[in-house]
DNA sequence: AGCACGCCGACT
DNA sequence: GTCGGCGTGCTC
């Protein structure tokens, strides 16, 4: 039996250099550890919470401290889930322990807790001296703490200020106070925990000055005592928290004459878990979910699920993940519930993952209604006991799929047979506030690598990368052409062809790469569209959705509204005539509309009203943003500085302007349009002002809301089917945020915001208004082409080096000072041009650095560099990479 | 995180 | 000469 165990210590090792440094412990006799359990473990000076990873015969070092007691009796995380967090801690260069903590229940984090109290010595006359020479805030701390007996070492540490620790620590050293260190049960509603009658103390104890003086009682502590000495067997702390007050129990612990200990609970109680209360009002009740019998898959369905199947019954199979193309209502979802239905029935279970929980209530509903009871729905409207509960029921297996957002991959499902990314392309997936930045879509294909599972990705739209990897046979491509509709029958679908006869993984990584040019070129002039390289060739999308065969199964009609015209005729109104018209159409036929504004994330960008010229960084291909303080403009990724051009670039017109609208002023002039009609809006602002997402669809869906303002929000999620009228007010901004991929970005939300309208019996319309129709985007979206969209962007992307071509990271300094942050980013920049110079590595570039965007977020500068080139990470593992007052984003989806 | 080691300014 | 500032690095 090995005596040592290398555990993953919840303390901030250095990312840069050892992300999955684990330390050795020996394992005390009286324990039996296994790889997965969480224990508390001597650190430095103090006591952490870690992670065994594995056991050894021999320690990394000759002298080795114990473990000191295990968290739980047995091992929460199986090896699956510790070979990934390990996994997960290298690709994205976090701390292991950080990479664990996605995979624990709730509540077992903790950290150790620190009780100060006086100590006797503090009233002894011998101490008045000391006393005397301590500084005033300190002797002022140690009368509240004379007073109040009992403070928590971080209370203590507030009263005494600045260089607390350090304090503490000289008053524990001179005696004046008492320091007691416990190891916090975890918050584990798996047991109850009991109070027994204590062991009478060890008489040890001669010194009887410092002694406990003779115990006194409050009654109710008296009662307690009495009550749990009566009692064999021990007393439940609920119980005696009820009789007696939590009070009395805690006190007579401390006192040391009862003792707490933990007991198993047999059945852990059912609470059924709520639902999101976003759904509560939600406009639809849940459709009427047809069952498996009813359902007839169409031919393209059909072909798509035998294909999983095939691969499920095949371990084997090397290609294990698939893309799943279709349309809205083109039968993705039947075919990913075909899929879980035949893992369950031979007993694994499946994660269904939903880009935001609350805005999908109809897919979830028939998830649950095609496996009852079977459901495990995750969210972050449960509680932590709920979590909980569900955690320990889905690792008992008492669940089949498990529904939920990107940390839903992390449920400790014991047979994954499946993993379902259903919308894959939405970058909520990606993980943004707090390392690991993870994204769910990369963290399963790793998962499935590990276990067999295979992985249906499914998206209208995908992600330029996926479909990347899906042409070149790294995925397996599965396209739903059309949308499904009684009628659907009389026409058949076109025929799927035949996949490539041989699948090869490497296909991305072997392939040769054309010769990148960055020199300043080309690229400046207009943003769009963006360049095509005539020398390579892309190949049509294989049996790519037909745009004709949407539009004739009854999809919203897309009209784009050139604002040049209508500014060289004389209208000045953000609403093109086309617009105003549609709106009072709709609203006096007693139809809802959508105003959507594209605006989260916007930067300042200039435009040139007459040609719609964007002005773009020469060197980098993204647009310019507009610094009102310096009266400049400045690319945000090489920081290149210039004028404000006074004449277009392009047109020689003078009309440019700074571009952006709010949505009060879109509501304000929708008045001016409708008087008397009820507008509505709903952003982030308005959200944060109280008007939450239930009352605003509300009133959208009893149709007391006419007109409807809103920014991202509404392009999710809403389905009311008196909405008959979608206006973009301007495309413009979103389709110039300097970030490569505002393009992809702009078409899916143009084709989320189009799908809006028309849900209903009535057929939709939708217009977006735009100083740029010719943008590939805009035209892509319009006419729902995704084939034309991928084609154009994939060229670009290969020209200009992004990714799937290259790999990218991302490196953000953050500082109060913004000369040391620039300094900061500039030297690690400067380091890691040599580091590559010196390994003559002619692939990799080193962009920027550069303001961040915004430039200052909580008082804290930014600066950021981003790496770049096909053999990143390789390179990323090699050098010590600069993370002081930094952190890294690996794959980031946002650049600024 | 917390502490130790180590190298430069204002004091007994 | 020393006390102590916080930069840097380590904790099995």
């Amino acid at each position: 039996m090995p005596n040592y165990a290398e555990v993953a210590v919840d303390a901030p090792v250095n990312p840069a250099r050892t992300p999955s440094r684990t330390f050795s412990y020996r394992i005390p006799d009286r324990f039996r550890i296994r790889p997965g359990q969480l224990v508390w473990v001597p650190f430095g000076r103090r006591t952490l919470q870690g992670m065994v990873m594995a056991l050894a015969d021999t320690p990394q070092v000759a002298e080795t401290r114990d473990i000191l007691q295990p968290v739980e009796p047995a091992p929460l995380l199986d090896a699956n889930a510790l070979a990934l967090a390990q996994w997960l801690s290298r690709y994205y260069f976090c701390p292991l322990f950080d990479a664990l903590s996605l995979f624990l229940p709730p509540g077992f984090k903790a950290h150790v807790r620190s009780q100060i109290r006086p100590a006797a010595a503090l009233d002894a006359a011998a101490n008045a001296v000391a006393v005397e020479r301590l500084k005033d805030a300190t002797r002022n701390a140690l009368q509240t703490l004379a007073e109040r007996k009992r403070l928590s070492e971080t209370e203590l540490s507030k009263l005494l200020g600045r260089a607390a620790l350090r304090e503490v620590n000289r008053l524990v050293e001179q005696g004046l106070i008492q320091r007691t260190v416990s190891l916090p049960q975890p918050r584990n509603f798996r047991y109850a925990s009991r109070l027994f009658p204590a062991h009478p103390p060890d008489d040890d104890d001669t010194d009887s000055d410092t002694g406990p003086p003779a115990v006194k009682l409050s009654p109710r502590q008296a009662g307690l005592l009495q009550a749990v000495r009566e009692q064999s067997g021990g007393y439940s702390t609920t119980q005696a928290n009820k009789e007696f007050g939590s009070a009395a129990g805690k006190a007579l612990v401390e006192k040391g004459l009862l003792g707490l200990e933990w007991v198993r609970q047999e059945s852990p109680p059912t609470v059924p878990p709520p639902l999101p209360a976003e759904w509560a009002d939600y406009p639809l009740p849940p459709a009427a979910a047809p069952s498996e019998g009813e359902i007839t898959l169409t031919p393209a369905q059909a072909d798509a699920l035998g294909r999983i199947v095939e691969t499920l019954d095949n371990p084997g199979r090397q290609t294990r993940v698939f893309l799943l193309h279709g349309v809205t209502g083109s039968g993705k979802t039947e075919v990913y519930l075909r899929a879980i239905r035949h893992i369950v029935d031979r007993g694994q279970q499946a994660i269904f993952l939903v880009p935001e929980i609350a805005l999908t209530p109809q897919t979830v509903q028939r998830i649950n209604a095609r496996f009852p009871g079977r459901v495990a729905l995750l969210h972050s409207g449960l509680t932590d006991r709920q979590k909980f509960d569900q955690w320990w029921k889905i690792r008992d297996g008492d669940y089949s799929v498990v529904v939920g957002p990107r940390s839903a991959l992390f449920a400790p499902v014991p047979n994954l047979g499946l993993v379902v990314i259903d919308e894959e392309h939405e970058w909520t997936y990606k993980q943004e506030e707090t390392p690991p930045f993870y994204h769910a879509r990369t963290a399963a294909l790793e998962l499935t690598r590990l276990t067999g599972a295979a992985v249906i990705l499914g998206s209208a739209t995908p992600d330029i990368e996926t479909y990347h990897h899906a042409q070149n046979g790294r995925y397996r491509l599965l396209v739903l052409p059309r949308r499904i509709r009684p009628s659907a029958s009389t026409t058949p679908p076109p025929q799927i062809k035949d996949e490539p006869a041989a699948y090869v993984l490497d296909r991305v990584d072997a392939a040769p790469m054309p010769r990148l040019d960055f020199a300043p070129s080309a690229i400046d002039g207009l943003v769009h569209p963006p360049p095509t390289a005539d020398w390579l060739t892309v190949d049509p999308p294989e049996a790519a959705l037909d745009p004709a065969a949407a539009d004739a199964d009854g999809l919203a009609d897309v009209e784009v509204c050139d604002m040049r015209l209508e500014l060289r005729q004389g209208n000045r109104s953000i609403f093109s005539r086309a617009l105003a018209a549609a709106l009072r159409e709709t609203v006096a036929q007693g139809r809802q509309a959508i105003l959507f504004l594209n605006r989260r994330g916007s930067a300042p960008i200039v435009q040139c009203r007459d040609c719609g010229y964007v002005v773009s960084c020469r060197s980098c291909a993204v647009a310019l943003t507009y610094h009102a303080a310096e009266s400049r403009l400045r690319c945000h990724r090489c920081n290149r500085r210039s004028r404000p051009p006074t004449r277009c670039r392009h047109c020689g017109g003078s009309h440019i302007r700074q571009l952006g609208i709010g949505t009060q002023r879109v509501v304000e002039e929708t008045q001016n349009l409708l008087p008397g009609a009820v507008v509505e809006r709903w952003d982030a602002d308005a959200a944060r002002a109280g008007t939450g997402p239930n009352e605003t669809m509300r009133r959208l869906a009893s149709g007391e809301t006419q007109v409807l303002v809103g920014t991202q929000l509404v392009a999710k999620g809403l389905d009311v089917p008196n909405v008959t009228l979608v206006g973009v007010v301007l495309a413009d901004v979103g389709l110039h945020r300097p970030d490569f991929r505002a393009g992809e970005r702009a078409f899916g939300l143009l084709c989320q915001v189009a799908g809006r309208a028309g849900r209903g019996a009535e057929p939709g319309r939708v217009i977006i208004q735009t100083y740029n129709p010719d943008h590939y985007a805009v035209a892509a979206a319009a006419r729902q082409d995704y084939a034309a969209l991928y084609a154009t962007e994939i060229a670009a992307r290969h020209q200009q080096g992004n990714p799937p071509f290259n790999r990218l990271a991302h490196l953000l300094y953050r500082h109060f000072d913004p000369t040391a942050c620039q300094q900061q980013a500039a030297t690690a920049a400067r380091m890691l041009r040599q580091r590559i110079r010196a390994q003559g590595l002619a692939d990799l570039q080193v962009i920027g650095p550069a303001p961040g965007l915004p430039e200052k977020v909580r008082g804290h500068y930014r600066w950021h560099i981003i790496l770049r080139g096909r053999r990143l990470h390789a390179f990323l593992q090699d050098v010590e990479l600069p993370l002081r007052d930094a952190v890294i984003d690996i794959d980031p989806v946002h650049l600024l």
